[in-house]
RNA sequence: GGCUCCGUUGUGUAGUGGCCUAGCACGCCGCCCUCUCAAGGCGGUAGCGCCGGUUCGAAUCCGGUCGGAGCUACCA
């Protein structure tokens, strides 16, 4: 049974890179019929917060992972935070050292830096070794001088190799890791520990993880290895390694920088299902010639193996147009209720949720929808669009670029547009569009183009606007006459 | 400095020795459609970092080189 887990850090506000990586474990675990563990590393009391890590939780929700154990829903390798489970870092960190696994140092590190330009070597070269064989009596004098060890782990002297499922064999030689920290002075365990206990503990058996944590893997391949020699753990875990996500330039994504992160994404109006197929292009791609598909396709076709391992950049413009397609895809009814937080934020509708809505404000939206829906790339690009149909009708606010380029024959228009319109027995749009063609155009002889920009002015209030005869339709012909009147008015003669 | 990873148009990718005078998408430009804006259709722009080698043949294999990135913490 595979099992894989997402294990962030609660540090900040949910970002895109993190997010691509939980998509990527949870795809490759529905794929092959697996579990998906969800752990929350909350070890460092300094940095973590729990509005992170509730920020953490509604990001997957939003997002539509799902995960089969851990924080809040439980499972059989409990609890799932690592604030809970210090008593098993301290079980392990014990019968590591009594295994003679790890080893208590002393050492600070400008002692170590001291001996290594002492000797003639870069001062920063790490770790050296120096109290791997300390006798108890001279642990005993450093103790009694006051000073309190850290746990190290004791590096086997032998290269360590992997297959990486995303990058194929990587090998690092022999020395070029150094005897890690496992426990701080103090007692606290770090990540060097914890994570691959953790993950020996939950049975994790692929490990898809950022790029950044690639030259940690040796670590945490001989620490798996100790555990199961331990009788602790049954087996190494795979690993992969995914690309970062970049932002602009050659900079990888900073958990600090706005555009990066889930909740600006979200309220400038992604759909959940656009940012996971965007998500899902960082790095792979599910076919040579379309790049638009819906979660289920992504499990059914996702494979961790077909994984690029160069670094992708984070492209606004494209996660928009791939937002867009999902955004055309919806039914209208859908995509209404999906535009009620975003008009409700700007003040166009009673409630933030279809169900507080009155029923006309209902009947629009889903009347109106359609021709908003393939207009949008962002959610919060609907109220602009749509506004003029929530606003009382002398409380259309008329664009003073629109107004100072109308042409001169406006008033004329106006008027002209007037009596048919009162007469129009069907009020559909093509009605609406078939009399003004004859009065305007055919009657008066003006282009189209021109003809109607006073109306579309009158009636929406703006240049740009969803198709107008469909609004007239949408909004009834007492609106519209109104409305048609009002424009008239503010206008010389 | 050391270790490790990465290198196809501006961006994301397809490509696993001949189907590649390199496909798709976004972007950008133009045209068509058209009541505006979109959407849609058509066309254009631009790329295998470089040098060697292997081979009848290389974006694909090998070596080197250059460039970028990460790690090198008692952070994760």
């Amino acid at each position: 049974m595979m099992r894989l887990r997402f294990c962030p850090s609660p540090t900040g506000t949910p970002h895109v890179g993190l997010l691509r990586t939980a998509l990527f474990n949870w795809a490759y675990a529905r794929h092959k019929g697996g579990t998906f563990v969800f752990r929350i590393e909350d070890t460092d009391a300094a940095r973590d917060s729990a509005e992170s890590s509730l920020q953490l939780i509604e990001a997957l929700r939003w997002l539509g992972l799902d995960w089969d154990e851990g924080v809040e829903v439980g499972g059989p390798y409990g609890p799932y935070r690592q604030s809970e489970r210090f008593g098993i870092y301290a079980e392990v960190a014990r019968a590591l050292l009594e295994g003679g696994f790890a080893y208590e140092s002393f050492s600070t590190p400008e002692e170590v830096e001291a001996r290594h330009i002492a000797a003639g070597r870069p001062a920063q070269t790490g770790y050296d070794g120096y109290d791997r064989d300390l006798s108890a009596a001279q642990r005993d004098d450093f103790r009694a001088a006051g000073r309190e060890p850290v746990l190290r782990f004791r590096m086997p002297d032998a290269d360590i190799a992997f297959t990486d499922l995303v990058r194929g064999p990587v090998t690092f030689r022999t020395g070029s890791v150094p005897d890690f920290v496992l426990v701080r002075a103090g007692g606290q365990p770090l990540y060097t520990l914890t994570n691959p206990v953790d993950d020996a503990m939950m049975r994790i058996s692929h490990v898809l993880r950022g790029e950044d944590l690639l030259s940690s893997t040796p670590r945490q391949i001989v620490l798996h290895r100790a555990l199961v020699s331990l009788g602790l753990s049954s087996g190494v875990p795979e690993f992969g390694h995914l690309p970062y996500v970049m932002g602009e330039g050659n900079k990888k994504l900073s958990k600090r920088d706005p555009r990066s992160s889930l909740f600006h994404l979200r309220d400038l109006g992604f759909l959940p299902e656009g940012l996971v197929n965007y998500l899902a292009l960082l790095g792979w791609s599910i076919a040579s010639d379309r790049d638009v598909f819906s979660v289920e396709e992504m499990v059914a076709a996702f494979d961790i193996a077909d994984v690029n391992p160069n670094p992708a950049r984070f492209d606004l413009k494209k996660a928009q147009a791939i937002n867009a397609a999902h955004l055309r895809a919806r039914p209208a009814k859908e995509l209404a209720r999906r535009l009620v937080p975003y008009l409700h934020l700007a003040s166009l509708v009673s409630s933030s949720m279809w169900s507080g809505l009155r029923l006309s404000e209902q009947d629009l939206l889903v009347r109106a929808a359609p021709l908003v829906g393939e207009r949008l790339t962002l959610l919060d690009q609907a109220p602009a669009l749509l506004g003029f149909f929530f606003v009382s009708d002398s409380a259309v606010v008329f664009e003073p670029e629109a107004l100072a380029k109308l042409p001169l024959e406006a008033s004329q228009l106006l008027d002209s547009s007037l009596p048919p319109l009162r007469a129009l027995g069907d009020w559909t749009a093509s009605a609406i569009h078939d009399s003004l063609n004859t009065a305007l155009v055919d009657g008066l002889g003006v282009a189209p183009r021109a003809a109607f920009a006073p109306l579309r002015l009158a009636i929406t209030g703006r240049r740009v606007s969803l198709p107008l005869f469909e609004a007239m339709e949408i909004l009834g012909r007492d609106s519209s006459i109104a409305r048609i009147d009002r424009l008239r008015e503010t206008l010389p003669a």
